[in-house]
DNA sequence: GTGTCATGCGTAT
DNA sequence: TACGCCTGACACG
């Protein structure tokens, strides 16, 4: 489930357990081969998450870049483990106590302070990351300033704010009250500012939980937060013939830049 | 067993 | 706009 707040738990819940011990590094998939070669019996110094980007610094300035895509996957096991190491293991990092399994991800490979920065500057405000150097509002208001594509398009775009994915476009637009067809350079400045406070609530939530809670308990009968059922966490999502949470309406669907996203044409107009 | 789709993104056309 | 990459879950026959 590769949006921003898996990424920030990822670092968080490997640095807790793998930060400041040697590893031993190797690809059992072989794709991966060299790269884990290079950091074999170093320590790790830090994994750090910037957008859906991982960056895994060990103690002799090797970097290594993890980018999940659509499929990748985490398994964090503690050692003894029973959990087997598949077949396509890109990468896989134990130390004397755990073991980080990678399968799947799009990027997975060595990479200097020059591309780090590279990639960090083309990524758009975090609503996970505390200190930003502008004013995230204002940053988000440039990127979209005389764009004309929707906003559903707009806001999927990692330069114009990083960790968003498909689950999290449809949920903030619909919490926000915004039509997803909203040309970008309509969306106000207090629409502005919803979208980025809406982003980091519902993905701190999200990096707390592990799993992408959007609604309010009182929309699904529920008096808190921990009594919301599985079925009941999200407003839009894949939700298209199904009533309104809040107002009845139908939950439409549609493309969006090769992308489906769902809204309410009532709540968001 | 096969086909389809998916919480992503870069490159080519 | 289409395709390629990477994997797993589920629907269907």
């Amino acid at each position: 489930m590769p949006e921003g707040h898996t990424i920030h738990r990822a670092a968080r819940l490997q640095n807790k357990r793998l930060r400041g011990r040697p590893v031993q590094s190797e690809s059992p998939q072989g794709r991966f081969a060299s790269g884990a070669s290079l950091v074999d019996g170093i320590e790790l110094a830090k994994i750090s998450a910037n957008g859906k980007h991982l960056f895994y610094e060990f103690a002799n300035d090797v970097i290594v870049h993890v980018h999940l895509g659509l499929f990748g996957k985490f398994r964090l096991r503690s050692l003894p483990t029973e959990d087997p190491v598949s077949e396509n293991c890109r990468w896989l990092v134990t130390t004397a106590n755990d073991r980080l399994h990678l399968a799947g991800p799009t990027a997975c490979e060595v990479v200097d302070g020059e591309q780090v920065d590279a990639i960090r500057s083309r990524l758009g405000p975090d609503p996970l990351v505390k200190r930003h150097r502008r004013d995230p509002v204002e940053t988000m208001a440039s990127r979209l300033h005389r764009r004309t594509i929707p906003i559903g398009a707009a806001i999927l775009d990692q330069k114009v704010i990083a960790g968003l994915g498909n689950v999290y476009r449809a949920e903030i637009l619909y919490r926000i009250g915004l039509d997803p067809f909203t040309p970008a350079r309509e969306v106000d400045q207090s629409k502005l500012h919803a979208l980025w406070t809406e982003s980091v609530r519902l993905l701190r939530l999200g990096e707390r939980s592990g799993r992408i809670v959007t609604t309010d308990p009182a929309d699904v009968g529920r008096t808190r937060r921990s009594n919301i059922k599985a079925q009941e966490r999200l407003y839009c999502y894949k939700r298209q013939g199904e009533p309104c949470r809040r107002c009845g309406s139908i939950i439409r669907t549609a493309d969006i830049d090769g992308r489906n996203i769902w809204w309410c044409p009532a709540e968001q107009s």
